[in-house]
RNA sequence: GGCCUUGUAGCUCAACUGGAUAGAGUACUUGACUACGAAUCAAGCGGUUGAAGGUUCGACUCCUUCCAAGGUCACCA
C-alpha cells in the first residue's frame, strides 16, 4: 500500500506517537486491511507496546483516536487484537481517482536520468529458437519494459554466438549433404534450415563414432578421429584464419538464420536496440586482462596463463587467458561489459541468462567491481530456471525440444478455434480476426510464463498447460474488450450530469485502491526485477472488476451520478489494465 | 564432496519482504444468461507450507540440522 495518503497519514503517525510514548520512529509500515475486516489501511501496533506499556488493544485505540482527531481524511477505525483498521472517507478516493487524467501514461515513474542495458535472446545461430529462448525473451523485453516505465531509460541488446564449432558442424554437414539447398529452393525458414542440418551432422558424427568404435576404437578416440568431426575443426581453425571461401558460407548461412530469428522476433513482439556478434567481440578483453595484471588486480602463474583470485569472496580461482595467451568465455564478457559501457554510457546492467550460468555471472560481477568500474555495483543476473517437459528436460538430440515458431503457431490456432467456437468476432474483417487470434494466442503463452517467478523452474504440458479460462493472458484481455464493449455503449448515451455520487460501495472502492496502487507496483516490479509482480497485479485487478461488473449496474442504474462514476472507473480500468498487460509485452483487444 | 536455487491444496501458481483464520486458478460438485459480452460471476470441496528443532508477542518468510529435486564447481561456451 502505497497511495500518498499513507505519507501523510505516517506523518500524523509519528507525531501521534512521539506525544502518546515520545517514540522516535523512522518510517511507519502500512498495509492493506485484509477483506474480512473494515478499513482501508491497517497499522501493526506490536512493534509500539515496549514504549507504550499498554495492551496492544489500549494502544492502538489511543492511536487511532488521535489519528483520527489529527487527520481530516480518517474517518473511522476499529481496533482487532494488535490491528489498528483505518477507513479513509470516500471522499478522498473520489478525489484521488478523478485526479488520474493522463491514462495513456498514468503509473509511470518520473525519469531518473540512469541508463540501464538489458541483455537477453543472445541465441548461439546454429539452431531455430525453442521454449528456453521464449522464456527468456519474454523475462529480458519485459524486465525492460517494466524499468523504462519506472523511469530508466532502457538499451535492449543481445550478444548472437555466432562463432564456433557449433556452426562449423551446420555448415559441414550443409556442404555434405545439402546439394546447394537454401530457404527459398526448399521453403524452410533458414533458421530451421541451418538447423537441420546441425541435426544432420550430428547423425553422421554418431555413424561414424559407431562405425569407428566396431572398428576397434575406443569411444573417446572415436569421437575425436570421427572424419566428420575433423572436417568441422579444420573448418574453425580456416575461419579463425579468414579462409575466404569458408567466411562466405558462414556469412551465407548466418544470413539465413538472422531472417528466420527476425521472423520469430517479430511475431514474438520482441526487439533490440543494438545486437552484438561474438565474431566482434570475441577479442575484445584481453587488453583489459593484461592492464588489471599490471595493476596488480590479476596475477600471471608460471606457465604464462592469467588468474584473478576471488578467494576473499569465495569463488575460488579464475583464469583469464589461457597459457597460450588466448581468451576465455569470461574474458570476452569483461570486454563486451567495458565496451558496452563505451556505447551507451550505462550505470548498469541486467544479464538475462539461464541458471546454469549463476557462477560465471558471480565471478564476472566480482571482477568488474575489483576493476573499480562505478557501474559494476548495479549488475543484475536476471537468472531464470530451465522450462521442462512431462518427458523430463528439452533435448536437442532426443527430438524433445520445443520450437518457438511451432509453439506461437500452435498457440494462435487454438485461439482461433476458441474465438470462432464463440463467434464473438463475427463482425470483423479476416485481417482484424488474424489479429486477434494472435493477440490471444500469445497473450496466453505470455502471460503463462511471465505470471511465475523467474527463479522457478516450470512445467510446460504442450496439451494441458495452457487455459484461456481462469488465471490467464485471455481472461485479463477479454475483461479488457468488455469494458471497451460497455464504453462504446456509453458513448450513445447520454446521461443527465448531476451532482456528486455520495456513497462508494465496498467493491467501488476496492477497485478505485487497486488501481492507485498500479504506480508503486511498476516501482517494485521495477527494484525486483519481476513481470510476476505485474502479472499477479492485472489479475487481481481484473477479478475485482468482474465482481464490480456483476454486483452493480454500470449503464443502467437509475442514479445518473452512480452511471457517470462507473464509466469513469471502468474506463480507468481498462487503460490500467492495458498498461500493465503492455509491460508484460501483452497488447489487449477492443474485441475478441 | 563444496557452493547456489527450489520444495505451499490432486495439478499450476500467490502470499505486499516477520503480521490477523496461508490465498487464487484448474479439476470435481452446485447455482446464475429476456440484465451493460457466460473466455464471466457466486457457493462447496480441497493444507501438519518437505521433516525436526530454535529465535519472538507472532514464522511459508529468519537461524541450525536433515530429506528431496535441479544447477554448478573446465586452460568449454
Amino acid at each position: 500500500m502505497q497511495h500518498t495518503i499513507s505519507k501523510t497519514l505516517s506523518e500524523t503517525c509519528t507525531g501521534v506517537l512521539k506525544d502518546l510514548y515520545q517514540l522516535e520512529v523512522e518510517s511507519i509500515e502500512w498495509q492493506a486491511t485484509r477483506k474480512e475486516f473494515a478499513g482501508d489501511l491497517t497499522l501493526v501496533v506490536f512493534p509500539y507496546l515496549k514504549a507504550s506499556r499498554k495492551k496492544p488493544e489500549d494502544t492502538a485505540q489511543e492511536i487511532g483516536t488521535l489519528l483520527q482527531e489529527r487527520h481530516a481524511e480518517v474517518k473511522a477505525f476499529n481496533v482487532v487484537k494488535g490491528f489498528l483498521n483505518i477507513s479513509i472517507s470516500d471522499s478522498y478516493w473520489q478525489a484521488v481517482l478523478h485526479g488520474i487524467q493522463d491514462l495513456e501514461n498514468y503509473g509511470k515513474g518520473e525519469s531518473l536520468g540512469r541508463t540501464t542495458l538489458v541483455e537477453y535472446s543472445s541465441p548461439n545461430t546454429n539452431k531455430p529458437l525453442h521454449l528456453g529462448h521464449i522464456r527468456n525473451n519474454l523475462l529480458g523485453y519485459s524486465v525492460a519494459e517494466i524499468l523504462s516505465a519506472a523511469g530508466h531509460t532502457v538499451k535492449k541488446v543481445q550478444i548472437i554466438n555466432d562463432r564456433g564449432i557449433h556452426i562449423c558442424k551446420s555448415m559441414v554437414a550443409w556442404q555434405h549433404f545439402a546439394e546447394g539447398e537454401t530457404p527459398e529452393t526448399s521453403g524452410l525458414k533458414g533458421d530451421h534450415l541451418v538447423g537441420k542440418y546441425y541435426v544432420a551432422f550430428d547423425k553422421a558424427y554418431k555413424e561414424q563414432i559407431a562405425q569407428l568404435m566396431a572398428e576397434g576404437k575406443t569411444e573417446e578416440e572415436a569421437k575425436e578421429h570421427a572424419p566428420i568431426f575433423q572436417e568441422a575443426r579444420e573448418m574453425l581453425l580456416k575461419w579463425e584464419q579468414g579462409d575466404a571461401a569458408v567466411v562466405a558460407l558462414w556469412q551465407k548461412m548466418n544470413a539465413w538464420v538472422y531472417a528466420g530469428f527476425d521472423a520469430s522476433y517479430r511475431r514474438l513482439g520482441v526487439n533490440f536496440d543494438k545486437n552484438y556478434y561474438e565474431s566482434e567481440t570475441y577479442l575484445l578483453g584481453k587488453k583489459i586482462v593484461e592492464e588489471g595484471v599490471a595493476k596488480g588486480v590479476f596475477f600471471k602463474k608460471e606457465d604464462g596463463s592469467v588468474w584473478c583470485d576471488l578467494e576473499a569472496e569465495k569463488l575460488g580461482e579464475k583464469l583469464l587467458l589461457r597459457r597460450d595467451g588466448t581468451s576465455v568465455y569470461m574474458t570476452q564478457d569483461i570486454g563486451t561489459a567495458i565496451q558496452r559501457y563505451e556505447d551507451f554510457g550505462i550505470d548498469g546492467m541486467i544479464y538475462t541468462v539461464g541458471n546454469e550460468q549463476d557462477y560465471h555471472f558471480q565471478v564476472l560481477f566480482a571482477i568488474l567491481k575489483k576493476l573499480g568500474y562505478a557501474w559494476a555495483e548495479n549488475l543484475y543476473h536476471l537468472s531464470y530456471g530451465m522450462v521442462d517437459l512431462p518427458s523430463g528436460k528439452m533435448k536437442s538430440r532426443e527430438g524433445t525440444v520445443v520450437d518457438a515458431d511451432d509453439l506461437m503457431e500452435q498457440m494462435i490456432s487454438t485461439a482461433q478455434k476458441i474465438s470462432e467456437d464463440l463467434g464473438k468476432t463475427d463482425g470483423l474483417s479476416e485481417a482484424e480476426k488474424n489479429a486477434t487470434h494472435e493477440m490471444i494466442g500469445l497473450g496466453a503463452l505470455k502471460y503463462f510464463i511471465l505470471k511465475v517467478d523467474p527463479r522457478k523452474r516450470m512445467l510446460f504440458n504442450p496439451e494441458e498447460s495452457i487455459d484461456f479460462q481462469g488465471n490467464t493472458g485471455p481472461f485479463i484481455q477479454y475483461t479488457h474488450a468488455r469494458i471497451k464493449s460497455l464504453l462504446r455503449k456509453a458513448g450513445q448515451m447520454s446521461i443527465p450530469n448531476t451532482g456528486v455520487y455520495q456513497s462508494l460501495a465496498g467493491i467501488e472502492r476496492d477497485l478505485i485502491k487497486q488501481i492507485l496502487n498500479f504506480p508503486s507496483i511498476i516501482q517494485q516490479a521495477a527494484a525486483d526485477h519481476a513481470p510476476s509482480l505485474i502479472a499477479n497485479y492485472v489479475y487481481d485487478l481484473v477479478k475485482t472488476y468482474n465482481g464490480f461488473y456483476q454486483q452493480l449496474a454500470i449503464l443502467n442504474d437509475e442514479n445518473p451520478a452512480a452511471v457517470h462514476f462507473r464509466i469513469d472507473l471502468s474506463r480507468k480500468t481498462a487503460a490500467v489494465v492495458s498498461s500493465a498487460m503492455r509491460l508484460l509485452g501483452i497488447t489487449v483487444p477492443e474485441q475478441m
